[in-house]
DNA sequence: ACAAAAGTTTAGACGCATATAATTTCCCGA
DNA sequence: TCGGGAAATTATATGCGTCTAAACTTTTGT
């Protein structure tokens, strides 16, 4: 008897891990490394190797051993339902209950697996069905329907070029608060002004009329930055 | 490594679950029998055994075997507070999120476990730290201080007494459904007409001025009434 | 006062998700 | 084309919380 399924899904807390940390891991070119699985998890690989294959035999994934796995539609529909709820948590907590968009993650990460669909719904009206979370990602609809946004890093973006900041990723706390202090939210608009080769920084202008500055950016975090590329500058 | 602990608490979802069905069930009378704690738990009496003999390693609860379990202050503490984040999370998505009060208590005994003190904390604020659940359950202090109610069953009250409905179980939402459609909520006043003996069916009045009218309720619903008496009508 | 009934505990096992150690497979460069 | 290194898998074990069956207390009824 007993063991903890999640309401909804049916499906276990460390299931519910799996394929949403699959989701976000695959790319249409490779299968999906269990070691970068065990990565993100933070468990061995051999433990990624014996869910995988429970989770193939449940039709959820298929294995491709010794390659890798590829979410099947049941699985990559599943793994929409916990981004949705990820994504809704987030910007719930966030609007309704004051909290910063750096410590929104962490919550979220444990209620995924601890609230019903009916909750999520009352969230989403609440909000107004909001399209995005705070930091910019597309919340998928209830029938795991996602926007699939054209973004390319703010590293790869060519000197004297605009863009708009839309998206970064929510894993990392301190970097979402260095992102608030240099007042760099989704929706922010910039030129590119400069750009260091050999994963230099790059130099960016933005602010609204009056506050305008610049602002020179890491690399790495440059390429953290998922950005909408605009219309060039008319000189 | 691993293992799923709660945030805040840092004990087990059944650790969490164990203290706060004890805590519940405890009187001042006699200790909190084995068979008590598996049927409020829907597990079997060894599985209590089990669990209790390490609870009591930890210092959380006393046992005497063969008699039962007490919970220590530490144990007590530890159940106050899941008690608090299970009320408060009641209240919230009675007031917020537009729940009512039959199909609160499902959510709240999963998101008990899953929720940080911080959000216990920002719902609390959000409600205006309110003392009382929708069950008219008091809800403890972030310090574990409760209000002890004085309260007693309608199906205890002499016909004639006046008294003011004050609480009622959250766990059975057909029983909810059928006092909402009753009309009777926590804070609403009654007269006892009439109580037949056996026990027999209970009668009451209540109402606002203008339509006030009499309600026949059985016996074990009146027991599950909690109420506190209030100074006798005068002839 | 004692035997039956009721309740509790011990004994032994399982399922889940994890771990480490040893083995196997894949891939790439010489 | 073959050998070495990286990665994955198999084999085996562990911790937690549960189970059933059997043995043991305590309570109850006559």
């Amino acid at each position: 008897m007993s063991m903890h399924r999640s309401p909804s899904t049916g499906f276990s807390r460390s299931t519910e891990d799996y394929l949403k940390a699959i989701y976000e891991l695959e790319t249409p070119e490779a299968p999906v490394q269990t070691s970068a699985i065990a990565g993100v998890l933070e468990v061995a690989p051999p433990s990624v190797t014996s869910m995988v294959k429970k989770l193939s035999e449940s039709g959820l994934l298929q294995h491709l051993p010794y390659r890798g796995v590829q979410l099947t539609p049941a699985g990559r529909l599943a793994a929409l339902r916990m981004v949705r709820r990820h994504r809704i948590l987030e910007t719930y907590l966030t609007s309704k209950l004051g909290y910063d968009w750096d410590s929104v993650h962490e919550e979220a990460e444990r209620l995924e697996h601890a609230v019903s669909d009916e909750l999520i719904e009352r969230m989403a009206v609440a909000l107004g069905y909001p399209e995005f979370d705070p930091h910019g990602a597309p919340i998928p609809t209830r029938e795991g329907m996602i926007e699939e946004l054209d973004l390319l890093p703010l590293s790869d973006m060519t000197v004297g070029s605009c863009g708009e900041f839309r998206m970064v990723s929510d894993r990392d706390p301190a970097q979402l608060r260095f992102l608030a202090t240099l007042g760099l939210r989704p929706g922010t608009a910039f030129t590119v002004v400069g750009r260091q080769p050999f994963r230099g920084p790059v130099t960016v202008r933005f602010g609204g009329p009056g506050r305008e500055r610049e602002q020179i950016i890491g690399f790495e975090l440059a390429s953290a930055l998922r950005c909408a590329a605009l219309d060039e500058e008319v000189g």
